[in-house]
This record gives C-alpha cells, sequence and structure tokens, in this order.
RNA sequence: GGUCUGGUAGUUCAGCUGGUUAGAAUACCUGCCUGUCACGCAGGGGGUCGCGGGUUCGAGUCCCGUCCAGACCGCCA
C-alpha cells in the first residue's frame, strides 16, 4: 500500500497514529541536527522530520540524499509541531519518519514549484507537466472540473442528454477556416474538423432528441489570442419545440445556478439589450456593463461650428470619465497617443475638463463656449469632477475605437471587478453583414438562423436590414455563448442559402444532408453554445484560457511540450498521396 | 498579413550616451548551524549576451536581416 492518507488532510486530531504517505519532495530544510522535507501531493502538504535523535544515522543520511521533486513515501507517527505554522492547514503536525523509500529520482526542475514560480511562460509550457503540480494551476483544473460537472447536473435534472457527435465531419467554406484530415482510405479526399456540432446538434432534433447537450471540442484554424485557442470546449446544447424565451430563461437558469453553487453569488435576471442598443449605448456588441460610461452622441450640438474636424464627421461621440478631472495633462496625452496607435487608429481625441466650480475647460475652447461644452456634459451625463472624452469619425469606426478605449480607461480605474458579475442577453442581431473583401452578405451568426418572419421580405430589399432570432450571452464584456432559433422549414433555408450565395448545387452539395432531413418533419428548434473555456476563467476572475487548458497551444498554435505540430515523413505522406509544395 | 514589446547564468532580471575580467537575486554544490517552514551563515561552480551579417580601434549595447516568445489589429459563420 502506497498510503494510508494523503498530504493535505492529517491534523492534530491524527495525533500518534502511525501513517504511510507518498508524494513529491517539495523543499528540504536541513539544519545539521535535524531535517526537515515539504512532502507535497494533489490535496496538501505535511512536514517530515529526521533528526539526530531520534531517527537512525542511515535513515538521517538517506533523507540528507533527498532532493527536489525526488517521489518518496514514507511510514511514520503523528506528532505534535513544538514550533507551529498557522499558515497551513497541516501545521500543527509534522510526521517523526521511521521508513524512508525513494519511489523515484528526479532531475533539478527547471523552475521552481512553488506558488509563486520563478519560471517564465515559455519554460512552463515546455514543462506543462510541472506547472500542473503548482496550486494555482492545479486549482484551476479542480475548477474548471466543478464549473463543468455543475453544468452536467444542471442539464441532467432538465432532463437534457449527452450525446457524442463526431469530429471527422466536411469541410465547409462558411465561416472560420477548418483544421482538415485527410484521409488515407479515399485518397485525395479530407475530413475538415468541426467548428462546432451545429448540424448534428440539428439532425438531432429531427431524431427527436428534444433536449441535447455535450461538453465537446471545437477546432478552429484562426489566430489566437489570450481567450483563443485553436482546440475548445464549448456547452453545445439544442432544444425542440421552444421559442427563443424558452431558451434565454433556461441558459440565464443555468448561469444563475453556476453562480449560485461555485461562488455563492446570487444575481437577478439579466438584463436585455437589442444588438442596436448595445452598439448605441456602447460601440459593441458584448458590453462591460460593470460600469457605467455609456455613449452621449454629440452631432447635434458639436456641429457647425467653427472646428472642422467635427463638422466633417460622421458621428462625434463622448463619454464621460468619473472622477478624470484629476487626470493630469501627462495621463491625458498618454490616452491620446493611445488611441492614436494603428490598432486603435483614431486621429486624437477632445476632452473636457468639468470643473468642481461647474466650469469647464476643454482642449477645443478656441472654438465651443461654456454653454456648447454644457450641453456636452448633459449628453454624455457628466458632472462635476468628471472628464469628457470625444471621438469623431465615421460611425463603424468610431464606435470600436471609443468602445475600447472605454474598456481601457475603465480598467485603470479598476472598475472592471473580477469578482463582480454582471451578465447580460444582446439579442436581434442582423441576420446578414456585408464582407468587403467577397462583397457580398454572409450570416452574421450561421447559415442556419431564422430570420424574423414579419422581416423576411426585406431580404430582397435590404438584406442588412433584416434581424434573426439570434443572441449572444455577454459576462464582464466578454461573449461567453451563442445562439438563435434555427430555420426548421426547407423552403425558408434555401432562400437563405440563396441570399448568402450558394447557388442551389453548391447548397445541396455541401447542407444537403440536412435540406433531405428537413424533408421527415423537423421540430421547431433552437439552441446555444457556450464557451467553457472562457466561462471558467472568467468565473474564476480572468480572461486568459490558458491556465483553464491542460495543454493548451501557445500563442502560435504550437504545442511546445510534445512539438506538435510536426513534419510528416515520407511513407506517412505516401500513404495519403499527399506531396508537399517546396516550402524548405 | 500587420503593429508593438522582449530574447544576457538552470531560472527571473539589471547592464545608461559603445570602453577593463558581463552583474544581482534565486536555483544548484560544499561546509557550518539545537525547531525550520521564503530558515540562517560562509564559500564555490555556472555565460556562444537567440542566430547571421555590418559599422567601429573596440559591440551585450548601434544598424540590417533572420528565428523564437508575448500582447494587440486583421481574422475568429
Amino acid at each position: 500500500m502506497y498510503r494510508t492518507h494523503n498530504c493535505g488532510e492529517l491534523r492534530l486530531k491524527n495525533l500518534n497514529q502511525e501513517v504511510t504517505l507518498s508524494g513529491w519532495a517539495q523543499k528540504s530544510r536541513d539544519k545539521g541536527f535535524m531535517l526537515w522535507i515539504d512532502l507535497r501531493d494533489r490535496y496538501g502538504v505535511s512536514q517530515l522530520i529526521f533528526d539526530e535523535q531520534r531517527s537512525s544515522k542511515e535513515l538521517f543520511n538517506k533523507a540528507k540524499s533527498i532532493g527536489r521533486e525526488f517521489v518518496i513515501q514514507i511510514k511514520g507517527k503523528i506528532i505534535e509541531r513544538s514550533s507551529k505554522n498557522l499558515n497551513i492547514p497541516t501545521g500543527e503536525i509534522e510526521i517523526l519518519v521511521s521508513e524512508l523509500n525513494i519511489l523515484n529520482e528526479s532531475k533539478t526542475p527547471p523552475f521552481t514549484i512553488e506558488d509563486a514560480s520563478d519560471g517564465g511562460e515559455e519554460l512552463k509550457m515546455k514543462y506543462r507537466y510541472l506547472d500542473i503540480r503548482r496550486n494555482p494551476i492545479k486549482e484551476k483544473l479542480i475548477f474548471r472540473h466543478k464549473v463543468s460537472s455543475e453544468i452536467r447536473n444542471y442539464l441532467t435534472k432538465l432532463d437534457f442528454i449527452d450525446v457524442e457527435t463526431p469530429y471527422l465531419i466536411k469541410s465547409t467554406p462558411e465561416g472560420a477556416r477548418d483544421f482538415v484530415v485527410p484521409s488515407r482510405m479515399n485518397q485525395g479526399e479530407f475530413y475538415a474538423l468541426p467548428q462546432s456540432p451545429q448540424t448534428f446538434k440539428q439532425l438531432l432534433m429531427v431524431g427527436g432528441i428534444d433536449k441535447y447537450f455535450q461538453i465537446v471540442k471545437c477546432f478552429r484554424d484562426e489566430d489566437l489570442r489570450a481567450d483563443r485557442q485553436p482546440e475548445f470546449t464549448q456547452i453545445d446544447c439544442e432544444m425542440s419545440f421552444v421559442n427563443q424565451e424558452d431558451i434565454l430563461n433556461t441558459f440565464e437558469g443555468l448561469i444563475i445556478h453556476l453562480l449560485k453553487s461555485i461562488k455563492n453569488i446570487e444575481v437577478a435576471q439579466f438584463p436585455r439589450m437589442t444588438y442596436e442598443q448595445a452598439m448605441s449605448k456602447y460601440g459593441c456588441d458584448k458590453p462591460d456593463i460593470r460600469f457605467g460610461m455609456e455613449f452621449g452622441y454629440l452631432n447635434e450640438v458639436s456641429q457647425n461650428k467653427e472646428f472642422n474636424v467635427f463638422n466633417s464627421a460622421e458621428m462625434v461621440v463622448g463619454i464621460s470619465v468619473p472622477k478624470g478631472n484629476d487626470f493630469t495633462r501627462k495621463e491625458i496625452d498618454n490616452y491620446t497617443n493611445w488611441v492614436k496607435r494603428p490598432q486603435i487608429g483614431a486621429k486624437g481625441l477632445v476632452y473636457v475638463r468639468c470643473n468642481e466650480d461647474g466650469s469647464y475647460k476643454s482642449s477645443v475652447d478656441k472654438f465651443y463656449d461654456q454653454e456648447d461644452l454644457s450641453n456636452w456634459a448633459k449628453k454624455t451625463n457628466a458632472s462635476k469632477g468628471d472628464l469628457i472624452i470625444v471621438l469623431s469619425g465615421e460611425v463603424t469606426k468610431v464606435r470600436a475605437q471609443l468602445s475600447a478605449l472605454r474598456l481601457e480607461l475603465a480598467q485603470n480605474l479598476n472598475l472592471r471587478n473580477p469578482n463582480e458579475f454582471a451578465p447580460l442577453w444582446i439579442t436581434d442581431f442582423p441576420l446578414l453583414e456585408w464582407d468587403d473583401e467577397s462583397q457580398k452578405y454572409h450570416a452574421m451568426h450561421h447559415p442556419f438562423t431564422s430570420p424574423k418572419l414579419d422581416e423576411i421580405e426585406l431580404l430582397e430589399s435590404s438584406p442588412g436590414q433584416v434581424k434573426a432570432n439570434a443572441y449572444d450571452l455577454v459576462l464582464n464584456g466578454n461573449e461567453i455563448g451563442g445562439g438563435s432559433i434555427r430555420i426548421h422549414d426547407k423552403e425558408i433555408q434555401a432562400l437563405m442559402f440563396k441570399h448568402l450565395g450558394f447557388s442551389e448545387i453548391e447548397a445541396k452539395e455541401q447542407f444537403g444532408f440536412l435540406m433531405n432531413a428537413f424533408e421527415y418533419g423537423a421540430p421547431p428548434h433552437g439552441g446555444i453554445a457556450l464557451g467553457l473555456d472562457r466561462l471558467v476563467a472568467i468565473l474564476h476572475g480572468e480572461e486568459s484560457i490558458k491556465d483553464y487548458i491542460a495543454f493548451p497551444k501557445n500563442n502560435s498554435g504550437k504545442d511546445v511540450m510534445i512539438d506538435a505540430p510536426s513534419k510528416l515523413n515520407e511513407t506517412q505522406l505516401n500513404e495519403l498521396s499527399l506531396r508537399l509544395n517546396s516550402i524548405e
């Protein structure tokens, strides 16, 4: 037997018990006459003690030879410490070791296995298995498990069933780039890994599985970010005989359940906002509503004066920064430079200081009098002591710029409290989105999303105006899920494909199986997919999903630990009848 | 595809406007230490300054190229 107890559970009440423990030697403190080893396993740390008087010379010397991260097994007696450490749960006891067995030696690890490690990101990725031994990473994995098991509990209780869908499926040109897998048995042909099990879950609805869920890996061959990995996990759900309201309520309930069961936080009913409202109030479709700073539109009160920058702008829009009048000139200059970076792309910013005496001091005093500025303050809800920041330009650009600045300001003013959770629904997304590159409309959500039926005639005349029965779940400024009521009528589906620029033949080739299924009594249905990695990270108070994935990829999509992706040898290529263009 | 930041000891970093033998902390090794828990004290070993080229009497430092890492923009139905 390797162990009778784990390293985290022993307390004073276990005094005088004989125990066997196994684990890793985290650290030894050799005091000459006495030697302590911190023995660590998944559950905690227990202190082992060896000394000149109570331990045999042989045992004492063996203990001295133990290096960091040796795997050892010991037998010993629980004794009370004569100097206690109340910082750790096991700090009142220690184990007087009588037998020591080295199960495995270890090289000195390249970084310290401690809560605050000295290792850098890259190194820790390369030795991910050592990083996982550290509490912060280990706890994140455990936290993820808690979240996913609560999700299973909640959905199972509501009669959802977990159905697995295939990973080797068909490539489609819509949406993100597919990861592609060559077929050996069907030479020259390729599978694609799913970007989501979308069509399969709809087929399950046709199959009568009226409540489906799956916690499932999805794959997208696009560039990475802190919150984006090429393979990621979705909580994929679909329901039949439901309308949008049913779905929102069901999954609002899921988030409420998670916040309650995991964070012990009660949240009220989620606010709802249409896409149009969100874009107008916050300039983006995933607003962080933990703080205000809503957009104030200033065209009326700023144009037709002498200031040409604003006069020629399509949109003039500002936000009021609470207590922003405290900013120094230098801080404001820094924000000016910040918005001028190519990533933001603004030409500059106009600011108005709202002084405590009720007067205004702006960077455009030459063009605007106190009354003008007081109108700006009204529009942006600014009070004394605030700072109004105004940007101008094309609608889509200036919204994105001011939205980014709003988040940056809130971040710096500590208004984005990671322990506060502000979920909301964004509804009524546009059905279609114009794509400049391909010069055609494509589905904003996906091609199976149902249009608002009363707007369907607009598809011909002004396709950009048609709204969809589509919704996103937003948490603290992050999109953590999105879904829609699907089309279940083959005529409407055919109409959609037509408007997305598919010929009948193309539509049949790519989605014929779905349209066939719709010939056999497809129920009305809809669903949602939530990003598990993101949800877990945000619930844990972080934005980067990397540490919540046991073995993540780096910035360029590589796994530096196993060195993937890697080259195929000639034999493998031949088997697949693939030949590489010379890339060397 | 683009913008920016970084690459110096096992590790994390410092190294100014170019100038003796490239430093600190930590880790590692040795010795000492009668209750440590970030133990302490003394000593020691450890460097192709990412790589290639250039400028210069002289390059870790300046220039060009390149590779790698990270953040962001594009992209992500």
